[in-house]
DNA sequence: GGCATGTACTTTAGGCTTGAAGCATCTTTC
DNA sequence: GAAAGATGCTTCAAGCCTAAAGTACATGCC
């Protein structure tokens, strides 16, 4: 029976042997694309935004002394050219604003305005009530296990990301 | 002390309370975009797709007789109109082709053409062994973990989506 | 049968996203 | 200090995505 079982094993496991990493993965992406479009939805529903132009602001109102496209696009992870057109947007708006680098004349620092700076209060506390109440139902003890967990797929992933340049 | 921890603790945690979720929903988003930025460059660079098609064609592989976009649309949580286009180059691309439903006038059904479902099967093994690089650092017993809790994690962020109709 | 209602899909307008190309500016090197 | 390369940002073309409106067909009710 060993034997059977081993050879239905490598039958079975050997040439795909991934399945339950895949599973795993779409597992990962439907919980974080379900809490996303209903983030998406109701910013929209309640403020009348998106959720690029959330995360733009939540990225200025962390950072009092403003910050340069460059560090934006950075800490979104999205394209530069991405930043531009979110930017172009909120400064259009009246929530940030853009004035030149100091010292580096190619950069700009973005920042919010006192407007921009209420507006993300306001909708900075309900998006974090949201954030508890689809998660609600997970316990304390769940919950801080994935945050470990999660930690440690993080890592494992960007060891294995291809890289750009040496 | 006991009086001053309450005050300290209700001045920190109840009003905002909720930064654990929060951190939890930032990591978990991290890694799914991590891992979806990544397959997205590999499907790019390797097989000059993209992973909304590439998605398309999975479901369609996965369903011998075919699909209505309707069912498509369910199924990879986008809204119908997206799927038309996707559909449409596809078929361009001659990976899928359109037929009329045999009963419903207004329905048609998506397959896949012989030459799709090769190309598919070329495009899902290597994604395959993908996932399985990029989660190789975590453990089997953290990965069985995660699957569990991620599925009490959908299962409570379902529980308190917006309701459309009752 | 015929009308009201619902369903399946497409179309449209607007926004997000990327990779690549283009400019301006900074930095390094000689 | 001038050329060569790197960096910061914008622009562009193409595709993805949604909500809402539009078209065609199906179904239920009288």
């Amino acid at each position: 029976m060993s034997a059977a079982l081993d050879a239905e094993t490598s039958l079975a496991d050997a040439p795909p042997g991934h399945k339950e990493d895949l599973r795993l993965w779409l597992r990962l992406l439907t919980c974080t694309t379900l809490i996303e479009s209903e983030v998406r939805r109701r910013l929209r529903a309640e403020f009348d935004t998106t959720l690029p132009r959330f995360d733009l602001l939540a990225a200025l109102d962390r950072s009092p002394g403003g910050l340069t496209p460059g560090e934006v696009s950075r800490r979104m992870m999205v394209s530069s050219g991405n930043v531009t057109g979110v930017a172009t947007r909120l400064e259009a708006e009246g929530l940030i604003e853009r004035r030149a680098h100091h010292s580096d004349g190619r950069a700009q620092i973005l920042s919010l305005t006192p407007r921009g700076r209420r507006e993300f209060a306001r909708q900075s506390a309900a998006h974090e009530a949201w954030i508890a109440e689809l998660l609600a139902e997970v316990t304390a003890r769940d919950r801080a296990d994935l945050f470990r967990m999660l930690g440690r797929t993080k890592h494992s992933v960007r060891a294995h990301l291809t890289e750009e340049k040496s």
